[in-house]
RNA sequence: GGAGGGGUUCCCGAGUGGCCAAAGGGAUCAGACUGUAAAUCUGCCGUCGUAGACUUCGGAGGUUCGAAUCCUCCCCCCUCCA
């Protein structure tokens, strides 16, 4: 990777990010780092809890990714003592203390999904138990002598809590301390995180300068829009792209994406150039010379799906997909279901029990609507009968299928 | 410790004795339209083989011909005071 002009990288690491304070900064610390050749150390803390991915935790990965291509060095910092306190951005839940097995192993799935981007070999990765377990009681006190209670207060929830008459625990106003301290360990140049750490990078910056270095510079990235395109993408609001799916799954999701969206993902999510990202623009946005969505959607589904798996997966899932919902053709992949009967069964159970539907009077709906074919064909009739012997295609709705294969009977 | 408010079908949220399987909105699902999408429109949205019936409104009892609605006890959540 030939280095670029410290114009081109600024170009490059504004690319979907929020803020970056402070930009001034940051180019003169890329001049230098050019200069005397010494790549830039760039942080990013990651909490020990979550081993599950989702696309959505990516976008922060791709920009350390940025970063790495560009020749700097990343310090992949997990949270284990930190965990400990747990941050209280997530308002008043009590945080279950993790064992030190449990951080280890959920460590290890980390390094695994986060090396499907980044280059193992170039990064480093730091617990930051490694210093904060020496620290000393008074060693302790004297870092939070270094801040004071009102700037504590500056920070947002801090400052709702306090003046809505909420309690704030003094273990809460660690965190940030903490944090911090892992830039001053670390000698951090840059630190990236989401707009909710805004905070607590800055605790960064500050500490440094009472540390004798020289501030670190903060990149925040936006929290990524889930499927729906409004919420957040979180596994609970099932709007998510888990990086551990299967191939069929992230590039289908992907498909079902509104343009809108996809141009977002394509900044937040994918590896193509900046002249790529505005041809996916204009081309949502009707421009000439753009290029046309439903190929960019393509695209950048095959590329998520070679990301966590490899090319021709990619290129697999996307046949798949184009002879499953364009050409109608029923899938290789579907489960079977044996049924050993001497009398036709009733389609709506057939339904139920094969798990296409919740319930008889769910599969009864359905054919009403007109979602359900056996071997293609649509059925009306909601006293439809198969069997008692031969093999049939159930499908309900465009994705879902069964074979029912009725077998001998003794 | 004291005072008050609340827990309704996936979510939000109406409902204060029969007209309640429970308004309205959202989500999901399905149909139409499309680019496989979005937007839009339509339907469905507790279970039971079309009926009628059965089970639901934090939990357990009770009152009543009849309870989501009234009473008792219990569990949980929230707000305020200390």
């Amino acid at each position: 990777m030939g280095m670029k002009s410290v114009a081109e990288q600024m170009e490059i690491l504004r690319r979907g990010a929020v803020e970056i304070l402070v930009e001034s900064e940051l180019e003169k610390k890329l001049t230098r780092s050019l200069e005397t050749g010494r790549p830039l150390k760039i942080k990013a803390g990651f909490d020990p809890t979550a081993p599950d991915l989702h696309v959505g935790h990516t976008v922060l990965i791709q920009k350390l990714k940025q970063f790495q291509d560009l020749g700097h060095q990343i310090l992949f910092l997990i949270g284990d003592f930190t965990g400990m306190i747990g941050d209280p951005t997530g308002k008043n839940e009590t945080r279950k203390a993790l064992t030190r097995d449990q951080i280890l192993a959920n460590a290890e799935t980390y390094r695994e999904q986060v090396f499907k981007i980044l280059d193992p070999q170039q990064t480093i990765v730091v617990f930051n138990s490694e210093w904060m377990g020496k620290l000393s009681a008074a060693d302790l006190i004297g870092l939070a002598a270094r801040h004071t209670v009102a700037r504590m207060l500056e920070r947002d929830d801090f400052h709702k809590r306090y003046t809505g008459q909420q309690p704030i625990a003094i273990h809460e106003f660690l965190y940030p301390l903490v944090q911090g301290y892992d830039s001053v360990a670390l000698e951090a140049d840059v630190e990236l995180g989401g707009t909710d750490q805004k905070f607590n990078l800055l605790v960064g910056r500050e500490l440094q300068k009472q540390y004798g270095q020289e501030p670190q510079c903060v990149l925040m990235m936006p929290l990524l829009e889930g499927l729906d395109g409004v919420n957040k993408m979180s596994k609970s609001l099932h709007n998510y792209i888990g990086i551990t799916e299967p191939p069929k799954e992230i590039y289908g999701k992907v498909m079902s994406i509104s343009d809108a969206l996809m141009v977002r993902y394509y900044e937040l999510l994918s590896d193509v150039d900046l002249a790529a990202l505005q041809q996916v623009e204009d081309g949502v946005a009707g421009k000439e010379g753009g290029a046309h969505p439903l190929e960019s959607k393509r695209a950048l589904a095959r590329e998520l799906v070679a990301r966590f798996y490899d090319e021709s997966v990619a290129q697999q899932a996307e046949e798949e997909f184009i002879q499953q919902f364009k050409c109608k053709e029923v899938p290789d992949d579907i489960p079977e279901i044996r049924i050993t009967e001497n009398e036709p069964v009733w389609l709506c159970r057939v339904l139920a029990d094969a798990g296409l539907t919740k319930s008889n009077g769910e599969a009864r709906r359905l054919i009403s609507q007109g979602a359900v074919r056996v071997n293609g064909e649509k059925i009306d009739s909601p006293d439809y009968a198969v069997g008692p012997q031969g093999e049939y295609v159930v499908q309900t709705g465009k994705r879902r299928f069964v074979r029912i294969i009725f077998s001998e009977l003794g």
